[in-house]
RNA sequence: GUGGCCGUAGCUCAGCUGGUUAGAGCGCCGGACUGUGGCUCCGGAGGUCGGGGGUUCAAAUCCCCUCGGUCACCCCA
């Protein structure tokens, strides 16, 4: 017997409760059929990929982040920091095979080297669903409808989709003059509601920015209006004099139309000029979903249009739009605020053992309540009722049947404390139903 | 990669300016009482005070190092 080894989890890995992965795995379910209810399929991708697949082009900030190393045959290898650039590769590997417009959604574990904090690891899932190879406000439409179809059927108060386009934000670049600070300024604009003004200000001088060009940027995340149509007219007035900014506009406000006419309720998407995403592939619509109640996690997921998804790997042009939701994110946000979907364990049942003697009767009582469609477990072992009784309090099931010596079934209802004498298996489920 | 805070029983924490066998609540185990839980009562197990070094007659308590956790920055889900 050596030293006993520390039980513990990788700094930014845990575990999962039976609570947790019971709601995570319902919400799973919520978000594939919606998906899927919108004709998207799902794929699946290896976790770990070559190193140059996942690196792309090298120098950017996910090389730090990404845990790579040699494998056993010496091939450097990594673990995906994304769904998005396995689905870029698998697109170009397979794209002989597929269909366009191709849908697709991807759920799965992504690894991020970083410091963890609040709301924050270094595994996480993500849910992604893209449409690749279709231009225009109905592919950008179908996904921003979507995505907040998704937050709905996950029971999500209050959820809110920023929205705004990338062609808006380069005429607002061009249109002062610093085209070439693209990166300080989309940054600094992402700010706004954490730094607010004067700090947005700051960062733009401190990038250099001349004081008229300071001027003319801070002019634009204050223009929302009331509604999509005022904050779309003043983003016009700003930007409109550029054919980039004319055509984000214009694409956006079609975009917005047909999000309303898919249903979406005005409050749920709402055009936002601050929200500029980090990630530097994205060329059309930008969107970010948001808890106003999650304060200090971040956003719970995102998206946006990309003109060329897979240019590393493939002459093929292919472009996309796409969501994806940080279900972990989401689920510990949700569960700070006591707000997880507890699984109904209405039907929860157990069925006791004998304290002495044969559970053959125990064992069938249980098989025929299960077939009646009640979660049924059986106590394994001949301990005492008491303990038994506790275990079933403790993992909250609902009810307990015990099997009578003289025949028939005693229950009990474990969240009211009643107790039930029925005949048989029928009998019983009749009861747990009516209690149900 | 940079900075702040924290590290005492399974969990949440008390242990003031260093001084007899390190405590509480909850949890856990056993028992009493309800045939069969949740309430109450009784009893019990469980701690290298994160680790190492130093100061001191004496350190959980002071100093240094180290490891771990956490929060923030960066960046993002």
């Amino acid at each position: 017997m050596g030293a006993r080894i520390e039980p513990r989890t990788l700094k930014g890995f845990r575990d999962t409760m039976p609570a947790e992965a019971a709601a995570r795995n319902t919400m799973f379910r919520a978000i594939e059929a919606v998906f899927e209810s919108f004709g998207y399929g799902p794929i699946d991708t290896p976790a770990l990929e070559y190193e140059e697949v996942l690196r792309g082009k090298g120098g950017d900030e996910s090389d730090k982040q990404m845990f790579a190393f040699d494998d056993q045959g010496g091939r450097r290898v990594a673990l995906r920091f994304d769904l998005t650039v396995p689905l870029a590769r698998f697109v170009a590997e397979h794209q002989n095979a597929l269909a366009f417009p191709f849908r697709r959604y991807h759920i799965g574990p992504v690894w991020r080297g970083e410091r963890p904090q609040k709301g924050r690891y270094r595994e996480f899932v993500q849910c992604d669903a893209d449409l690749i190879g279709a231009v225009g406000p109905a592919a950008d439409a179908e996904i921003l409808t979507m995505y907040a179809r998704v937050f709905g059927a996950l029971g999500v108060e209050g959820f809110v989709i920023r929205v705004n386009d990338r062609r808006i934000l380069n005429g607002l670049l061009e249109a002062n003059g610093v085209l070439e600070q693209a990166a300080p300024v989309l940054r600094a604009l992402d700010k706004w509601d954490k730094v607010g003004r004067e700090g947005v200000a700051q960062e733009l001088r401190d990038a250099g920015l001349p004081p008229a060009a300071v001027e003319g940027v801070l002019a634009f995340p204050g223009c929302a209006g009331a509604d999509d149509a005022a904050t779309l007219a003043a983003l016009e007035r700003i930007v409109g004099a550029t054919a980039r900014g004319r055509e984000g506009v214009d694409g956006l406000r079609a975009t917005m139309r047909l999000v309303a006419a898919a249903g979406v309720p005005a409050a749920q998407v709402r055009v936002d000029p601050t929200i500029a995403r980090g990630l530097d592939y994205y060329t059309g619509v930008v969107f970010e979903a948001a808890l106003p109640s999650a304060t200090g996690f971040g956003s719970m997921g995102g998206g946006g249009r990309y003109d060329d998804l897979a240019s590393l790997y493939t002459n093929t042009k292919l472009p996309g739009v796409g969501c994806s939701v940080g279900l972990t994110r989401l689920l510990v946000a949700l569960e700070e605020q006591g707000k997880l979907a507890s699984a109904a364990a209405a039907r929860s049942v157990l069925v006791t053992h004998p304290e002495s003697g044969d559970p053959t009767a125990s064992i069938a009582l249980a098989a025929a309540v299960r077939r009646e469609g009640f979660l049924v477990e059986t106590f394994p072992e001949p301990k005492k009722h008491g303990a038994q009784m506790k275990f079933a309090d403790k993992k909250g099931l609902r009810f307990a049947l015990t099997v009578e010596p003289a025949g028939g079934v005693h229950g009990k209802d474990l969240r009211t404390g009643e107790a039930f004498d029925v005949r048989d298996a029928a009998g019983a489920a009749d009861e747990m139903r009516r209690r149900a």
